[in-house]
DNA sequence: AAAATTCCTATTAAGTAAATAGGAATTTGA
DNA sequence: TCAAATTCCTATTTACTTAATAGGAATTTT
């Protein structure tokens, strides 16, 4: 699986912060609430996505999280490799730019394309791509 | 990780057998020794290609595998879906055209164009593309 | 009949993903 | 000032998937 949890879970939770709109902050708790999933999980998901500079956070009472940018300069690839920590679809050494021994690896062209039609895919998307649709239920029932 | 070492190991095994050309069955116990891979596990890998139709065998002595097409006839989306199972990137339900209960869910969609990318990439290449270059080591250096 | 192979079923080992747990630090508002 | 609400930090546990191993049965050739 490409994309685990911590992933979906990611862009749930901006949508959820971006839907919100106010100028309070998003706290984690509501969001948790509203999604369906773990306070806790979502803390250690969102931490990477503050360290990444995607979202900032103010602490105490009343605190929460906010989108560091509007949601057209949020790009997906950012968030999930914020949230996953890397999207390679296959192990091969080329794909960090490191050297496996053989030069002529017949399959490493073909991982290196698939490697950059991911990324690709995810590169020219933003947060606001997800929301353009009229109709929106940001609930998601699947597990 | 969208491609396990099923995958990997799958396609070394049947560009090791396209490399050999000749009348005779290529014996797995001779493959796992020049892929540095456990006879066991390709075997187990080998007998999903052959459900799949990939390949056919002659058991006993001189026995082995041949490929039951031309390196050109066999695609990539093939091989890697009958070794890994599914090729799914994301969990949702959609993509195994199953409803997850939410009609309008600003993520479906994203995953299925990801879906179909990744069976795109796959779905137009074949064996003989992997095999087209003019030097090849099929030997592997990389866990 | 022996050797070499594929075939079948089950089990184990290792690694990763998913979540849980407990409490410290910070901030706000009463 | 203090209690409540929040983020922050570190560690642990649980569940699941991948990867591999194991043993031997069935088949075919020489």
């Amino acid at each position: 699986m490409l994309i685990s949890t911590r992933g979906r879970y990611a862009l749930r939770v901006l949508l959820d912060i971006a839907s919100k709109e106010g100028d309070d902050f998003s706290s984690l708790k509501l969001i948790a609430q509203r999604q369906g999933i773990s306070l806790k999980y979502l803390e250690s998901i969102i931490s990477q996505l503050q360290a990444a500079g995607i979202v900032y956070s103010h602490r105490g009472k009343n605190g929460g999280y906010k989108l560091t940018k509007s949601t057209d300069e949020i790009l997906l690839i950012d968030v999930l490799l914020a949230a996953e920590g890397s999207l390679r679809p296959v192990q091969c050494p080329a794909l960090d730019n490191r050297d496996c021994g053989n030069d002529n690896c017949p399959t490493k062209d073909l991982w290196v394309q698939l490697n950059n039609t991911i990324v690709n895919f995810f590169g020219d998307k933003t947060l606001s791509d997800l929301l353009k649709s009229d109709k929106i239920n940001l609930e998601c029932y699947a597990k």
